[in-house]
DNA sequence: TTTTTAAGTTGCAAAATGCAAGTGAATTGC
DNA sequence: GCAATTCACTTGCATTTTGCAACTTAAAAA
């Protein structure tokens, strides 16, 4: 069950109240996956996200659209289907993931090319602006491309997995 | 009960691994502390902290550990004592939290100074070194001060709290 | 008209969290 | 030296959140 919007402020603290709205597992993922890859539709979601549960997945789209990160817009092209797109709020998180994008890459094995990151990491403005022009355009191209999932059960497989 | 240290990555992507080491209601919170706030004990988190239990306060400093954002030490003047610090890995989450910072001070209402922030915001670069610096010196100074708690029950009061 | 598909909902088990009280070793006060 | 206090946890238990699988409803496709 979704929280009631006006449910817990643990304290004045901006980092906190940050932290309220998205320190979960989830949230910044979704996020993400409309930032950086154009994915808008609850299936898109579901199917390229890192498993999220369908039950979690609603929750979450209602907690941020309460908190204001997106908004829902019916699809134009599909009755059965919505679309979710970033407000302002929502966008204003780019600088936070660009942040979580880097120190995982650098402090963690991640798929991410090493090239890739040093590039965003010497040019944080440009990738900013450029995820704002993409929004601002409803430019629905991937940013970055999504990385492979890992299965539960096995290991990474040991392949060079992207270039 | 701490988690073993390869529990589960969801994907290879960057921010996705780091969400899995900090992407919950406390970690963070926790960093903040000894970033930005010289906090180094137990006591000191379990206090000023915005009311973490004691249990899940050392399920979070375990695992903290265990991905190396921080190391525990004996503290040389109290035998019961212990000192937590952040390591190279945990000092580099330093951009993170200024993002979340700046973006919980302009979207949510908070007890931060707006000059203050804005400050931050024309000078990130200053911020991060000054925390750097901090670090290696150990100097335990804040460089913020903690902000006012919120009661559970009561909404918050209506005084301007900080000025 | 039947079948598929999108976006959820529901029920239930398992895990995480929160709370209060308790523990043991080190330290302080007298 | 000894009782009281402090620090850093544990423990037990209730509540909440999460995960999983199956089910539903409305719209689109075949």
């Amino acid at each position: 069950m979704a929280r009631t919007s006006k449910a817990k402020a643990r304290s004045g603290c901006p980092v906190s109240m940050s932290l309220d709205l998205v320190g979960d597992r989830w949230s910044l993922l979704i996020v993400r996956d409309m930032m950086v890859r154009g994915y808008r539709t609850f299936r898109e979601f579901q199917r390229a996200g890192e498993g999220i549960a369908s039950n979690i997945l609603t929750d979450r789209l209602q907690r941020l659209e309460k908190s204001g990160i997106l908004k829902r817009e019916p699809a134009a092209e599909d009755g059965r289907s919505t679309h979710y797109r970033l407000t302002e709020k929502g966008i204003a998180l780019a600088p936070v993931l660009l942040e979580l994008l880097i120190w995982g890459a650098h402090h963690e094995k991640t798929d991410a090319s090493c090239a890739a990151i040093d590039a965003m990491e010497q040019n944080r403005a440009a990738v900013i602006a450029e995820t704002y022009r993409r929004w601002e355009q409803r430019d629905p191209t991937p940013l970055l491309p999504p990385f492979k999932m890992q299965t539960k059960t096995r290991k990474k497989p040991k392949g060079k997995s992207r270039k």
